[in-house]
RNA sequence: GCCAGGGUGGUGGAAUUGGUAGACACGCAGGACUUAAAAUCCUGUGGGCAGAAAUGCCUGUACGGGUUCGAUUCCCGUCCCUGGUACCA
């Protein structure tokens, strides 16, 4: 009987449907595993052979460690909310629901023919208001809780009020926007907005205003993960800096939990790393530089007036790791966003600042970006006192400073630090090395290293002795104090988009107010136009009845990741009312135990997730601290493309050998229709009307392609759809290419040739059973030979440790040559080869449960269990002989084959070279290879 | 610039702790079966040299050094590639 992949494919998908048979529930006999896929976002270009490649990695797994006793979560959704779908509708007028839906339905067929042990019950959509009802709870929970910097957690902001009307705030230590401080005698009298104003600075979801990336192209404003070298991740339009009030997380807050608890994950080095750099910890000192003498005469009147909420403070606190450097600052540096620029300029100066500011603001991010080695600056008229040489230094304004960093404010120490120095350098200003011996006349000297000088107290002391000494002398001196600083920043959470989670709030009388948790899911209103109105509202403005009697809900949407930071949780109670996850079903499957996905999430969602899953456990409502144990990136496919090369000026094409013999330009040729980089000269011409009457200059006889490797892309005519691949050679086939590609982590070029090989071993498989009369399945009762059972243990050892090592391209390697073994044995028992059928079940489930079903099994192979591993078996015709140890020379000797233990050893001690290396030693070890190698460890 | 990870045949890629480099597969070449094609099977296949052949020898894991009896593996330097980051004080 022939292996007809078509029909064998189709009846067992429809059978593991039809019978639930990779639904999961909760089995307290079993240990669970949780095995978890970044769910995708459908976009309407539907599934190419790069997507499945982690799915297909944690199918394995899944199969494999249910295989081993395990209650396996293994589930599967859609990330639905999101850009594409809102640009496709602001385009085509095509609601975005309803073009989700056929996304969605287009991927589900796409992946139901890969043959995914998904258990499809459990499926959940973040645009389904049955989903975004838990988005927007998590949401109402951030907003009522403030993170208490003494305790490490997120506590109720209820208690915060109780504790403002006990004592006011000076004893609170909160991850807070800059409040000022007030008794309890003045909260209580404070009005309800005032009230609610200074609460919002404690809030972890709260209103503010900051610098956030604004794309004018998108309409919106984005994360700083979203933004990749001054463009949008999506789209690639530019982005500018723009001072706007927005839904912001404090996920600043948790920088420091976020970065310890990385320790505790499987996760790689590298992913680690780039949360590490990400989170960015620096420890240091804050230090107050006083403004000298904040001489009124020099200062604006209206700023000396503008003191409604206190006294202003003019004295600049700035953030450094160098507090060793400090005698030598010679100038200070303001951010141009920075609210001391307006205080600090004086009159003189006043209409130079501005016009530097406005010059900066017209500035893209990317353009700031592709200058960032062009000094530029300008003086602010005020002057400030180094507290420890008493010198009078300039105050400056730049754009080399960060508004979002430290506090927003330097000071430079041209002689040890390159910006400083170059800034120095542009506008003349004094640079004072401090380190002996070092040579600043043509650079900075960086470098934490050499011995202190020019620094009073410090000279001496080496760099690293002379840092903690300036910290605790600022601390002495009462004038700063250590400090941790983090690079990583709130997360701005307000899209001015339509297709998102509305938030649940709503102004009275322009207080924000949430709702209640009973009035939530707030579904978002169906409307016709998705751009923004004409007086620049969020497309929800066009909304009717978008209130709330009569107060107006907040217009703008959540943020793509907010959907996607709790998903793992709701999987495991997909369709609880009550809650988010049942505390019996959190208990049961704690966190996700293996995680695939892709590297392009490491700074947004892997952190996001990280801390949305942190507030819930201080909230008490999940029981780990982290969401994802172990996790996997898996490497992405990249297209390869053909060309075909046309003679300028004619519609000669000249195969690929020959092409440098004429002028010729490159053209993309549709991968479909080459083979083995050779052309389907008639399918060519067929492919577009200009090539009809095409002319060909061959090689050989054949036309040869050029080749490429790029991303896989329409406009490359190098996409390769599984459906295609499913037909033409089945899902198993597919499934054990990729795999067989290399290893899952790695990036590599998709290339259909190498595809027959793998289909090649698989119908090799099938005839293994097939040896009855007129080639009927027929398996022998007859028992192993220890030759068979050989092969069998050595594959079974070999699989179950490449699969937990993620090393599926050596297991398949193992299959082909276990079957060509067994080929060659004329093996067809069944003691070898049922066990085998399981083996190779997570990686071709099709094929293996035909097998096992025609082996008489009435159950599916699912629930068949791993074949032990017996090492007697396998035991190789090698072996060490232990003598006492006596040294630690190893050398190998060339010996004829066939040796016994005894012949091996006196063949050894009768050599020269034991003689000379032996030399009044003993023999630790010999060990013999099968060959002729003899290696001896003296 | 900084951080991380890489560089092995014509191609994708193997190689426990340093121990037969190139498994497995593609491609290619030759052969068998077939009227023919497809399918299937067999043989060869890093480079070089010698030999009629079995075979033998030399060389070879980006480049240059080092440690070692022995290095794709460890150390130092150089070049190149990929990913992350982009004035983070």
């Amino acid at each position: 009987m022939d292996y007809n992949f078509n029909e064998i494919e189709k009846r067992w998908q429809h059978y593991w449907a039809k019978n639930k048979t990779f639904a999961t529930g909760i089995d307290a006999s079993k240990p669970k595993f949780y095995v978890l896929d970044m769910f995708p976002y459908p976009s309407g270009a539907g599934l190419h052979v790069g997507h499945p490649l982690g799915y297909i990695a944690s199918d394995i797994y899944s199969r494999y460690k249910r295989l081993k006793g395990f209650n396996v979560l293994h589930p599967m959704g859609y990330d639905a909310f999101g850009l594409p779908a809102e640009q496709y509708a602001i385009q085509t007028g095509q609601h975005p629901k309803k073009t989700t839906e056929e996304n969605i339905a287009r991927y589900r067929s796409q992946l139901d023919r890969i043959g995914f042990s998904f258990d499809w019950d459990r499926e959940v959509r973040t645009c389904d208001p049955h989903y975004y009802k838990w988005t927007q709870w998590a949401f109402l929970k951030m907003f009522a809780h403030w993170y208490n910097n003494k305790t490490d957690k997120a506590e109720p902001i209820t208690e915060l009020i109780k504790i403002f009307e006990r004592e006011g705030n000076i004893n609170v230590d909160a991850a807070c926007s800059d409040v000022k401080s007030f008794t309890a005698q003045e909260w209580n009298s404070f009005s309800e907005r005032e009230k609610s104003d200074i609460l919002m600075n404690y809030r972890i979801a709260y209103l503010g205003e900051t610098t956030v990336n604004w794309c004018p192209d998108l309409g919106s404003v984005l994360a700083n993960d979203e933004v990749k070298e001054g463009l949008s991740v999506r789209g690639g339009y530019p982005v500018e800096q723009k001072k706007m009030k927005q839904w912001q997380l404090r996920v600043s807050a948790y920088a420091g939990r976020l970065l310890n608890d990385l320790d505790s994950l499987e996760w790689s080095d590298a992913l680690k790393e780039m949360q590490k750099n990400w989170i960015g910890k620096s420890y240091g000192a804050e230090m107050v530089f006083q403004m000298e003498n904040p001489n009124p005469a020099t200062i604006l009147e209206s700023d000396i007036n503008a003191t409604a909420d206190g006294p202003r403070e003019y004295n600049v606190k700035i953030f450094t790791t160098r507090a060793d450097t400090v005698f030598g600052v010679t100038f200070m540096v303001l951010a141009p966003e920075s609210d001391w620029v307006e205080l600090l300029t004086t009159k003189e100066q006043k209409q130079a600042v501005e016009e530097y500011i406005a010059e900066i603001k017209k500035k893209t991010e990317r353009e700031r970006i592709a200058q960032t080695h062009k000094v530029t600056g300008v003086f602010s008229g005020s002057y400030a006192v180094n507290p420890f040489t008493g010198e009078k230094v300039p105050v400056w304004i730049s754009e080399y400073v960060l508004s979002g960093y430290g506090t927003g404010a330097i000071m430079a120490v041209p002689a040890h630090d390159s910006r400083d120095y170059a800034f120095a350098k542009h506008f003349n200003l004094k640079i004072v090395p401090l380190i002996e011996g070092c040579d600043v006349s043509e650079e900075s000297f960086d470098a934490k290293d050499g011995v202190m000088c020019n620094s009073g107290f410090l000279n001496g002391k080496t760099v690293k002795e002379a840092i903690p000494l300036a910290i605790e002398e600022v601390e002495k001196r009462g004038i700063g104090s250590r400090k941790v600083n983090y690079r990583l920043r709130d997360a701005t959470f307000s899209r001015q988009r339509y297709w998102g989670e509305p938030f649940p709030i709503y102004y009275k009388d322009g207080i924000p107010t949430p709702l209640d948790e009973s009035e939530l899911p707030l579904e978002l209103p169906v409307i016709e136009t998705f751009k923004p109105t004409s007086t620049g509202e969020p497309p929800l403005a066009h909304a009717t009845n978008w209130n709330k009697e009569g107060y107006p809900y907040e217009l703008s949407t959540m943020p793509g990741f907010a959907g996607s930071s709790a998903y793992y949780l709701r999987y495991m109670d997909p369709h609880n009312e009550e809650a988010l996850v049942s505390r019996e079903a959190d208990e049961y499957w704690r966190n996700v135990d293996l995680y695939v996905g892709g590297t392009e999430h490491a700074t947004g969602h892997l952190i996001y997730s990280r801390f949305w899953n942190k507030f819930l456990y201080d909230l008490g409502y999940v029981v780990e601290k982290e969401p994802f144990k172990k996790l996997v990136n898996q490497g992405m496919i990249q297209g390869r493309s053909n060309f075909v090369y046309r003679i300028k000026g004619s519609n000669t094409f000249v195969s690929a050998g020959l092409k440098d013999k004429y002028d010729t330009t490159e053209i993309h040729v549709d991968v479909n229709i080459v083979y083995n980089d050779r052309l389907d000269i008639e399918a060519f011409k067929k492919w577009q009307p200009e090539f009809q009457t095409a002319d060909f200059i061959l090689e050989d006889g054949e036309y040869i392609c050029g080749w490429a490797v790029e991303k896989m892309s329409k406009s490359m005519y190098n996409v390769v759809n599984p459906d295609s691949i499913c037909a033409q050679y089945g899902a198993d086939t597919l499934r054990l290419y990729e795999m067989f590609l290399g290893p899952v982590e790695m990036s590599k070029p998709w290339d259909t040739k190498g595809i027959d090989g793998v289909h090649r071993f698989l119908k090799k498989f099938w005839r293994l059973f097939f040896t009855g009369k007129d080639g009927e399945f027929f398996l022998s009762d007859e028992k192993a030979t220890p030759q068979e059972l050989k092969v069998l243990h050595k594959l079974i050892n070999k699989v179950d440790t490449d699969i937990q090592a993620f090393s599926y391209n050596t297991s398949v390697s193992a299959f082909m040559i276990a079957v060509n073994e067994l080929g060659a044995l004329g093996c067809n028992k069944k003691d070898i080869l049922i066990p085998m059928v399981i083996l190779l079940s997570p990686f071709a489930p099709h094929i293996c449960e035909e097998l096992w079903n025609l082996a008489g099994n009435t159950e599916s192979i699912t629930y068949a269990t791993f074949p032990e591993y017996k090492e007697e078996y396998t035991i190789e015709n090698s072996f060490e002989y232990p003598v006492s140890f006596n040294g630690k020379v190893r050398f190998k000797l060339n010996l004829p084959n066939q040796l016994s233990q005894e012949e091996a050893l006196e063949a050894v001690m009768a050599s020269d070279q034991t003689a000379k290396w032996l030399d009044g030693k003993s023999i630790r070890k010999i060990i013999v290879v099968p060959g002729r190698i003899i290696n001896v460890v003296i």
